[in-house]
DNA sequence: ATTATTATTGAGATACATTCTCAATGGAGC
DNA sequence: GCTCCATTGAGAATGTATCTCAATAATAAT
């Protein structure tokens, strides 16, 4: 059981709720990689290692996840939504190439403390944010030109 | 006739389609406010002023008008999106209240700056971008402390 | 003017991600 | 064992958006 799961574990047990086979084998797929997955990858990568999960409990789950914070669920827009864990991660935002749906990651601390002043001005508590570029990604303007 | 709605019958005609009542009515409704409205909302409010237009026109209409470049769709996260006009309104971006829904609008040039500057050290051409701020509006921070 | 061609529309079907419902399951504690 | 209650899975329901297709309306041709 790798670490973040422990931890998951712990999270759930102060929370006074069960850590079941389904919420760990969940926990362990999201662990399990730096990508950034949505929902239906997950069932099916479930599906496929012999969990029987359901789609609501993976639902649930994710939910679950990211309230004890060990996750965070990103827009990545038009409705789709994923999820990436945050240890070793520090904040970041993305690019999201709308010809091949490749996401990269980002890191500009004066962006977000430009945010934070807009908010000052506005008198406006910020609790997330969602910044997305959309566009091409290096490989498919490579490949157009080609 | 609204100069906008002016501005997009020339954007019909020149494309070689009609400019039936249909597309003026909702392109009328959409310029007649500065509010950031949702599809839905447009049919409502066309069918509360005795127009006819069906959902699908609503949503066909509100393409083109985005194609034209005189309207904008904005993702306000979690699937929803608002149309805007662009007449007189520079780029911007939002901060949307998650308590009582209002978007408000900020201007942060030098964030628009530093997002080209990312996407050239990633070799990524940018399309587009959203950029939303979630949180408490000044409003509800008041109600909740009363 | 009549006919043929094409664009547009509305109603409902469909798609899709997500949430909800609720009966069945299965630990936890007695 | 039995009771209690959290959890689950299957499928229904939701909400937003798109698609299908027959009917309608506009345009062009004869
Ligand atoms: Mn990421
Ligand atoms: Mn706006
Ligand atoms: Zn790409
Ligand atoms: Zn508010």
């Amino acid at each position: 059981m790798r670490p973040e799961t422990q931890q998951f574990m712990k999270f759930i047990e102060t929370k006074g709720l069960l850590f079941t086979t389904e919420r760990k084998s969940v926990a362990e797929e999201v662990f399990s990689t730096h990508d950034h997955l949505d929902a239906e990858e997950v069932l099916k990568k479930l599906k496929s290692t012999g969990s029987k999960a359901s789609r609501a409990t993976v639902y649930r789950t994710l939910d679950l996840l990211v309230e004890s914070g060990l996750v965070e669920k990103i827009d990545l827009g038009e409705g789709r939504s994923a999820y990436e864990h945050t240890a070793g991660h520090p904040h970041h935002d993305h690019l999201v190439c709308t010809v091949c749906g490749e996401v990269q990651e980002f890191e500009e601390p004066l962006i977000e403390q430009l945010q934070e002043w807009a908010c000052e001005k506005a008198g406006f508590r910020a609790i997330g944010h969602s910044l997305n570029i959309y566009g091409w990604c290096a490989k498919c303007k490579l490949a157009v030109k080609a």
